[in-house]
DNA sequence: ATCCCAATTGTTAGCGCTCACAATTATTTC
DNA sequence: GAAATAATTGTGAGCGCTAACAATTGGGAT
């Protein structure tokens, strides 16, 4: 047990001392260098058990000009998906060795994100992730000088950055096609702010995959991803509903709707569809469960942060990795009447 | 623009050189120190906005033996609380110019939660802040060397540690209170995991208020955390329900009760008031829309944050933070038939 | 002018570690 | 057994910064 009057911590030297070796030598046994005897090795180790010696991050991050630490500037970080795919990230990381160091910013604006990034790179980190869904993120990173890897989640780099999203676009044809395989015609999208990479992207992705099908694509509504906005254009959808089916940008506003339509005495699925996006925990317990895409967050941080470890070993090119989103059929979806 | 075959980053030596002073005096005005005169102090600043100077963060922990980062210690990170109980320590503490570095842990055993410690403790931190809801988290700790401040959120520190809590036992009361008010006799509880710290003390607070008011607290129903708990105990109870009202230990739970519920036939509220804890941004759009008590997640990881830093600067003995929960009522409850 | 005190600036050392290289020892080969 | 090679260990310097102290400067009071 460690004395609370030790004048201070033991330093590599102390160790040396103790196991009557260079301190050269110890330092070559923390970093597992290979040269070093059976014998030696195990004396000194003997010694660091002994001493309880942990080595000085700081004194390392000095001489070899890297932190092990990366970087996480989020914004919404309360939200389901950001805080998973942070935990992704940390999962990753730790197994790799580094550390995480996170940022969180309330408005997504230009100043905000150079504050971060700021804020950020003062630590001296060995890379960012950059978990911002909302447009424009890319040019306003492009703006800044940025001498680490920068992997941006759920936004293409455009060439520039390296990137982890899931295929947004599939997911959304994956959510349309279940409806027309029901035999629906007739189908809408309340989409998420179209200033949200995502919102547009599954926008798109719904009104593809109707055109393919020959479908009109008019029924389309946006909301700002909240339950609150999805009550709301759940009301007016009660009033005229002209849609059979709709495809909800995610299953926050898909709870809104449902409700809307559950006042409205408008049965799901019976008179409409609903189909989400996101699968939450709690969707399956829905009234009715939520039919709906899962994204797996997770997976996308810990594959982000495979890519940003490419990038600072092998410094190469921009990478980019694509999780796949898969349906998840429950209850809300049916046949039109 | 800084040209990219710049050999390196510019260093205090460098800014000094160029603005004629020497490296300390450079150093003052970074740091702020008085007896900087005017004159060599916008100097100074000329110079490090020209070399686009940043001060190497390494460098300065080594000297200094601290490096402005709390460490954050997280188990469920993804879940709405401590997701956003993060965010609230990471604002406060880029306010304080401190740095705030993660590391989450799937498994609340004593081993897991050392290695992380092991892990944070690595990078010479400042303090460590952890959010492990379960009971035997203080012993855990207890047990570890630990030679920095430690504010430990949702549990009481027990006289050893700092910690910021929001008052459990108020808010299962409050909830409990407006149910008596409204003329119930029968309040059934579903409580989380009772291995949890919140878990437990709602459920005292359940069972405390209603010994006050003279009521029988046998109808005790233990989940775990989930929706689907929440509806599986949910079913049980419609086939024979003995309460007229229910205290949940979550939202999500609530959630699947409700939908059990529906899926009986059984009305809410008419039949049965059923009441929430933690007031999530969809709470407000279940079906009915819940009564629940708000946590203020965010507001507790700033107070965490205070209690950390007072900790940090006074070396002061073990500081508490209580945050008040409130109860809001929406639909979910009502006077018993 | 002369001294003194405060305000300002400079000098030196060292935080604990890794790198590059030098020195030593063990192992092979003839 | 000596020379050549490989494996292991040691030495010195310095990463960029701040703390402690030393040196300088510029006003008042004498």
């Amino acid at each position: 047990m460690a004395s609370s009057t030790d004048r201070r911590l033991p330093r590599l030297e102390d160790v040396a001392d103790r196991a009557n070796v260079s301190h050269q030598t110890v330092s070559r046994v923390i970093n597992n260098h290979p040269n070093v005897s059976r014998a030696t090795k195990e004396k000194v180790e003997a010694a660091i058990a002994e001493l309880g010696y942990r080595r000085n991050t700081a004194a390392r991050n000095l001489v070899t000009r890297r932190t092990q630490t990366i970087g996480v500037l989020a914004a919404e970080l309360g939200q389901y998906g950001p805080a998973n795919t942070l935990l992704g990230v940390q999962q990753a990381a730790r197994e790799a060795g580094y550390f995480v160091s996170i940022t969180a910013i309330k408005e997504a604006g230009a100043d905000a994100i150079s504050d971060a990034i700021r804020h950020l790179t003062d630590q001296g980190l060995d890379g960012i992730i950059v978990v911002v869904p909302h447009n424009g993120i890319v040019e306003t990173l492009a703006g800044l000088t940025l001498d680490v890897p920068v992997v941006i989640v759920g936004a293409d780099g455009g060439g520039l950055f390296s990137s982890a999203m899931v295929d947004q676009g599939l997911g959304a044809r994956l959510a349309v096609s279940h409806l027309i395989d029901l035999g629906h015609r007739r189908i809408g999208h309340v989409s998420g702010p179209r200033d949200w990479t995502d919102g547009r992207s599954r926008a798109e992705g719904w009104g593809g995959r109707l055109r393919e099908a020959g479908l009109s694509e008019d029924l389309l509504f946006e909301g700002d991803w909240s339950a609150g906005s999805g009550y709301e254009i759940g009301r007016q959808l009660a009033a005229e509903c002209a849609a059979t089916a709709l495809f909800v940008g995610n299953d926050q506003m898909a709870l809104g709707l449902l409700r809307a339509f559950d006042e409205a005495g408008v049965r799901v699925p019976e008179d409409v569809s609903v189909v989400g996006f996101d699968d939450q925990p709690e969707s399956g317990y829905f009234i009715p469960p939520l039919t709906t895409v899962r994204q797996d967050f997770e997976e996308l941080g810990r594959r982000c942060m495979k890519v940003m470890l490419g990038a600072i070993e092998d410094d190469a090119g921009a990478g980019t990795t694509v999780v796949e989103p898969v349906l998840v059929v429950r209850r809300s979806t049916a046949a039109p009447a």
